[in-house]
DNA sequence: CATGTCATTTTGTGATCACAAATTTTGCAT
DNA sequence: ATGCAAAATTTGTGATCACAAAATGACATG
């Protein structure tokens, strides 16, 4: 049989370890970060089912470690647990889509200005760098590096709030609504694809609250509104 | 050595059966539900630590289901793991108290609203109903039945908004600052807890979106921003 | 009486197994 | 070919085990 696509695993081996690799919950974690960073980055298809036995073969570790942490991607509603057991990527519906996109518009901004009092002069170049390097991927029409890379931009501010609450929220949130993307951006391409990264930066730099809200919330309606309710309509 | 007190199965053993009891996932739904409603009703103290197999022997299962259900509450924040991979109530901080009352004041409101349309004139009974037992406990002192009541008040009205993105998040918060409010009636009393349910109700006889929305606000504000804050400051 | 040290116990983790349910494939009859 | 039943496979679940790390307690030493 032929060498199926692996949906993780994907560049040459990257050692980065953002969680503990030798630590108590080593494999847990290092299956947390690879499935995780795969749901973000559109490596797994809406509608597809996620075995246990796969996901370890493919990661080289027992069912063990997978089991956990498909039970924690799926009281996240990253994952979907279906009667029988399965265990697939949730499908998206106009409805969820409306919910989700409800919800960043009331989080995302919140915690953008919570966070602002926090971003001094070293991240505004931070930030300018992820976003350079986003316009070069679209370009490209590199669909899966430009998730990674807004992922990073938003979340960079995201994180400097320190928050512990919202932040997992907002966590939830992008892990329901990427994999769907994904198949959005597969259809219409990247090339045309507009944000207000730009404005929020301009935003943090003059730490202005009101226009890094609006920048943010800017950016949410571009990115998700205009392309996802289209697309949805045909379902 | 002494029968310790246990801090799930209070009642006699009632059979309520919320999640599939014969079906794929029986035991940890089982579990999930106990633990769970454990948490709800502040039957597990803020710092405790929790271990599995303590679990597992109080709920009369094996330790495997119990991994899952820690996990799966591990993330959505509702318990904590520690470096050292020990799991236990999350302590509250003054932080993260507010971030809680904040993101409650965003999403509550919203999803109530969002819910009032459905909501008819047995609802209202419903409704009513509930709101009569809580009153009922306040005067008694039962701060776990009024903490179960309260909650069934507050998910009745979500609930109906079919709502399958907002919901679980607001579940979340819940299960983050209930533990915490329970060690707060514990010093405070319940009997002169005040509350906007009748608020609500009239808001919801009369389908009016902004009174109700009104009314869930300041049910939040009375509730923790007043007697929390309070308690906290100590800390 | 305080304090550090060592043995004992507890605890989470990863692995493996057995089993039942569900899916998929196979094979046969129409 | 087409539909269908039975066999074979896959899959999630719960249980148990071995192991290392951590917490706990006992105890000796200052």
């Amino acid at each position: 049989m032929a060498v199926r696509r692996s949906a993780l695993k994907s560049g040459p081996s990257k050692a980065t370890t953002p969680a503990p690799s030798t630590s108590r919950g080593a494999t847990r974690g290092q299956v947390d970060t690879a499935v995780r960073s795969g749901l973000l980055t559109g490596r797994f298809i809406p509608g597809k089912a996620v075995t246990i036995r796969g996901l370890a073969a493919e990661l080289g570790v027992s069912p063990m470690p997978v089991r956990e942490v498909l039970q924690r991607l799926a009281a996240e509603n990253a994952l979907e647990v279906k009667p029988n057991g399965r265990i697939q990527i949730p499908d998206m519906t106009r409805g969820r889509f409306d919910e989700v996109l409800k919800a960043r518009l009331l989080l995302e901004p919140e915690l953008a200005e919570l966070a602002l009092s926090s971003l001094d002069s070293s991240d505004v170049k931070a930030l300018t760098a992820i976003d350079d390097d986003i316009d070069q991927r679209l370009v490209n029409g590199d669909a899966e590096a430009y998730m990674r890379l807004n992922h990073a931009f938003h979340f960079y501010i995201y994180r400097a709030s320190g928050s512990k609450v919202l932040l997992p929220l907002i966590d939830s949130l992008w892990l329901q609504f990427a994999p769907f993307m994904r198949t959005v951006y597969g259809r219409v391409g990247t090339a045309n694809l507009v944000d207000q990264h730009k404005e929020a930066i301009r935003a943090v730099e003059q730490q202005d609250g009101p226009a890094l809200r609006a920048a943010i919330t800017a950016d949410i309606t571009d990115g998700m509104g205009l392309l996802g309710k289209e697309i949805l309509l045909k379902a």
